[in-house]
DNA sequence: TTGTAAGCGTTATCAC
DNA sequence: GTGATAACGCTTACAA
């Protein structure tokens, strides 16, 4: 690892200038073969790779594109990597998890996310400058992202990751595409990808009233500052509205997106017999949480209260009765979101776009009852 | 989204030099508090963010660790992001999957890697730069990690992700660390994390003989090019030697890390009879075709044939009877990683490096039996 | 403590 | 078709 070959060595090993040099990485076919050929040999037996920096800074592009993860609770995972000195691997009997094990959701949410970036990325001919927000502290976010912000020619911003202020200094320096996040006002002419909740909410409650004549509900939400959420509640209301149904009639609970107060939420319901026909959970967690609360009870899903969720995530699939539930494109979101932003990048006059993907309603066991002899698609 | 402002922008704002602007940035300590105030303020007022590319060209250095993900067969994901025109969501029934359903083990595998990466980059203050490697072509490969290689300070690799002769090419520009490699004969003082198992598989089986009072054992075994398969085969050999069984008894039978091979062999021995006490498998995906292939023929695990994996992929819990097999840290083979790398960089003549991380053996259905009345732990 | 100026390794604009 | 040479934006001796 002797010091990095530049231009300049390329350049005299090749007898040709530094100019030349560039141009046969760049613009080949302006070049005579028999030059170039000299050149190749050159970076080849020097192994010259160019500078990154140095390009970035002549270009005034970096080819990078930035993504910023929220850090989860992750800090605590500290542990050193002790080298095993054991001649033996640990045993460790594994019984069953009792109860639904607690998922951790967002994660899996965004891997998706990150995957369909770098595929796209990938698609774009960039690659992708990842850091997670460990920090907790506001300063720690905001330098960190400052500090992407002068490596990058854009990035990709997940809903609710960085505070809003670090949004809003970003947004003045490069471009931004906003991924997941409802428009909002404070937010005008933005880039952003998101994913038509409202429609998946009101399709599956149709669904309900439509092919169940489902005519009592209640809504299990989620936190008030999430558009998610808001968007999801929306299409609930459509959908009874334009049935005949007043919306003001089904009760809505606010929970925090946790399966551990949809539980008690339910449970309480279950007590005071007020449970409707569908309880429908602005996501999963909290869907799984009212499964529980049902099953306790011995309160028999579909049949006595049909239950839905929101997302798909893994769980879903796994609980008795699985779960309705509505699915995200989460990769598509990824790749939309830097296709978006490459888009941006080389047009940054062009007007905002806004993309919003489809959704889809899985209809499961929760509300279907057993599907086992339907024909598999 | 102006002209982005340069020291010299705020130099100028702030009535100093360029020079103190930087010292500002790098060495705040060694400038008067008056004149740092106002230095600070002059970056807040223009918004004024460093260039990576210059920073990196005048230091040297970018901060930034490469990591390169092998790229599946995810090319053909190619649909379009038409944003949704209808104004209903899609209703899709989905009933429940009949058979295992096709894992996709390598992607969880790298997703935890990479996300033990990510927070260990955090913490030392470094960036990961991450690119996939969707270009099947060796020259597309190879051109994207040399592209890499100029934009940053080292590089994790994960095995097998990249041609060897690439490798080679690499590790003379920059440091570089191997992931879940064993040390070949060609890799001379690399760099390398990786996990144990030899040791693995070793405790695995001596719990068999031990506990289980096996005697009769098949191995199924994962690709020849394998590093991981034959550090397996290794452990399972050690643990029969060691309890006087010879390792020659036991058939091995050549598979491909994949279910559908696993399965036929499995059903194969069944017809013919062949059938051992256990059925010892290289990975996961091998050991869920063979409970495939035992269930379908009515043979009763672990009562009649014991089956074991590796890996702990997400499938192992929800066939029944659950998987005994071997977990690998994931997370702390990124973290260990990058580490290890973030050392070499600070250090490059430093002696190698090798980090050797213990798996856990989780005990479960399929060699246990009945596991529902244990305490939890 | 602060300023001047010389790189750092490219690209790109001119001439030739 | 090729070669000088001036940016690009920052860091860092070296001077002041």
């Amino acid at each position: 690892m002797a010091k990095r070959p530049t231009v300049y060595d390329v350049a005299k090993q090749a007898k040709v200038s530094i100019a030349t040099v560039s141009r046969v990485l760049r613009t080949p076919e302006t070049v005579r073969p028999a030059t170039r050929d000299a050149v190749q040999d050159a970076i080849r037996i020097l192994g010259y790779v160019p500078s990154g920096s140095a390009q970035g800074l002549a270009t005034q592009k970096t080819g990078v594109i930035g993504m910023f993860l929220p850090g989860f609770d992750a800090v605590e995972q500290l542990r050193d990597f002790t080298p095993s000195t054991k001649d033996e691997a640990l045993l460790r009997p594994d019984p069953p998890a009792e109860g639904s094990a607690l998922p951790q959701p967002d994660r899996l949410y965004f891997d998706e996310v990150l995957r369909g970036s770098e595929i796209e990325a990938w698609h774009q001919g960039r690659s992708l400058l990842i850091n997670i927000g460990l920090g907790h502290s506001e300063e720690d976010i905001t330098a960190l992202v400052s500090d992407m912000a002068g490596k990058v020619d854009g990035m990709v911003v997940l809903a609710r990751s960085i505070p809003d202020a670090t949004l809003a200094f970003l947004r003045r320096r490069i471009p931004v595409v906003m991924v997941a996040n409802a428009p909002q006002d404070d937010l005008p002419n933005a880039d952003l990808v998101r994913v038509s909740n409202r429609k998946g909410m009101k399709a599956l409650v149709n669904h309900l009233i439509d092919a169940h004549h489902v005519d009592s509900f209640a809504y299990i939400a989620g936190p008030d500052d999430s558009p998610d959420n808001h968007k999801r509640y929306e299409g609930f209301q459509e959908a009874l509205s334009f049935h005949g149904i007043n919306p003001a009639t089904a009760p809505i609970y606010r929970g925090q997106f946790r399966s551990h107060l949809a539980h008690d939420i339910t449970a309480d319901l279950i007590k005071r017999r007020r449970l409707p026909r569908a309880l429908v959970c602005a996501n999963d967690q909290m869907a799984l949480g009212a499964i529980q609360a049902l099953n306790e009870a011995g309160i028999a899903i579909p049949d006595d209260v049909i239950v839905t969720g929101f997302d798909d995530i893994k769980e879903t699939t796994s609980v008795v009765p699985r779960l309705t539930t509505v699915r995200q494109p989460m990769l598509d979101l990824g790749r939309a979101a830097v296709s978006v932003l490459a888009q941006r990048i080389e047009n940054p006059t062009a007007p905002p776009i806004a993309i919003e993907l489809p959704v889809t309603v899985l209809l499961r066991e929760s509300c279907e009852g057993d599907m086992a002899s339907e024909t598999r698609e």
